[in-house]
DNA sequence: GCCTCATTTAGATATTTGCGAAAATGATGA
DNA sequence: TCATCATTTTCGCAAATATCTAAATGAGGC
């Protein structure tokens, strides 16, 4: 309900040196709480290597279930699975076809990251 | 000791639909082995709220442990540790003064890619 | 309706991870 | 030298993860 002035620690025992600025940081912090949980979840995402090949792979081009397992040199219910995990948060696409289920990726946008975000480690090694 | 010049797969058995499809992925992936784990690992970092938060508390500059601690609400073991983990990679610098340690961003690219990464997440929202 | 086969789901298990508590470090200052 | 205090390290545990095997699902063809 009300706001209290003075934030509460759980670890108000340990001296805060900055009192000030740390209560402004929390304060900012505090408007990106709904944000920042969505972004980790991407990055738990990507942070595996069988999923970024996954996604490497699929930008070639759709594949059926058993192919990327060939590809990961995984069996197909654990490829299934982490397939699953990336359609579920919705970079993946699906499509039937008889018994057969193709995948594909949602959009570029991932993949634009993905590269975006290996040049930064290329430069840092630089 | 030798290369087999048959890549042989765990799961052969499975039936391969487009062999030569998979194969020239495969190939292209190889090409990537190097850089994938590491891009894995740096997403492994970031996948995780407690670490971002860091990030961006110390974007506002630098803190040391205790007051980043306090930003967390965490202990500040449990806040070493992770500083340790981000700084081992290269994306935190430290800096001592007396008794106390001060933390702060090593570079501001990782900061441009976090922010990067925030749009792609809000583009597909909307 | 049944059989086959690609895929998915359900355990089971081993590994990794994040955290707190407590012990160890290392620098300051009396 | 000794006590203090910020930090780091170690240990232990609970939760999450990645993979396997095996069972379940679901579509096609006989």
């Amino acid at each position: 309900m009300t706001t209290p002035k003075v934030i509460v620690s759980p670890v108000c025992e340990v001296t805060c040196f900055e009192q000030e600025k740390v209560a402004r940081i929390k304060a900012e912090l505090a408007q990106e709480e709904q944000q920042l949980p969505r972004l980790a979840e991407l990055y738990k995402l990507l942070g595996n290597t069988t999923r970024l090949k996954i996604l490497l792979a699929l930008a070639q081009g759709e594949l059926c279930v058993c192919d990327v397992a060939h590809v990961l040199n995984l069996t197909v219910a654990a490829t299934s699975h982490q397939l699953k995990l990336l359609r579920d948060q919705g970079w993946l696409a699906m499509r039937n076809d008889g018994k057969m289920v193709y995948y594909r990726l949602q959009s570029e946008a991932l993949l634009q990251v993905l590269k975006g975000d290996l040049r930064l480690l290329e430069e840092r090694l630089a």
